[in-house]
DNA sequence: CTCTTTGCTACAGATAATGTAGCAATACGC
DNA sequence: GCGTATTGCTACATTATCTGTAGCAAAGAG
């Protein structure tokens, strides 16, 4: 296994460019990673809380999206426990957000 | 677990509510995903360019890929060949747009 | 010290992706 | 018709990633 080492070797999977939006799409195309920045969008959430809400998820995966998203400077440790959106996150929240009402009318056109 | 058929048992990965919101954030959150939409939303691209486009990912995911984007209504391979945005497709393109801009200030403030 | 919760890790088994090859169908030129 | 090149799509072994369950050390409350 190529295995990570967390810090320097961080390979830009899915883009060879290293183009900014490559990178983003790519880290944002992995599991757990959107649904972690949907869930933070209101409030900080404890690592359990948050595994809770995504649908107790394994913990494996989810500590590594969350290391990558706070490697990206998305997601923070808030000082008192908890993970919580930082700045940066919060704005790329705003373009997630709108993908809740196109959901529900996409639902409800292909499944209803 | 219960396996995929690959025609009409579409399982719901990652949301076992079924919440068109879960459904749509996991089925982006699939490697290529959203770098399929990208790559569309210009203008309709043949599977070979769609390849080449994506630095010539695994035909077997991008196929896969393409397969679900269509049963959800987001692409469509066109009479003349090529796949092609919906307009469902170009809808959602519409929120994936944004991201280019807020990679580039990303990238700017956490990469130099 | 015990009980509980925190963030986080191990690890075997299952699932998904990669990389390379190649198929049937369609269209071109001849 | 015959080669040649394209299309969308599939096979399959190797490798990467995720799941599910268990459990750790540290911090706080009693």
């Amino acid at each position: 296994m190529a295995k990570q080492t967390g810090s320097g070797d961080r390979r830009v999977r899915g883009s060879r460019t290293g183009r900014p939006i490559m990178v983003l799409l790519d880290l944002l195309g992995r599991r757990w990673a959107l649904r972690i920045l949907w869930e933070l969008r209101e409030k900080p959430l404890t690592s359990r809380a948050l595994r809770t809400a995504c649908d107790e998820a394994s913990p494996t995966v989810l500590q590594a999206r969350l290391t990558e998203l706070r490697e990206a400077g998305f997601v923070e440790l808030g000082d008192g426990g908890g993970y919580g959106l930082t700045a940066l996150g919060r704005e790329l929240g705003e373009m997630v957000m709108p993908l809740h009402r196109f959901a529900e009318r996409w639902r409800s056109k292909s499944a209803g």
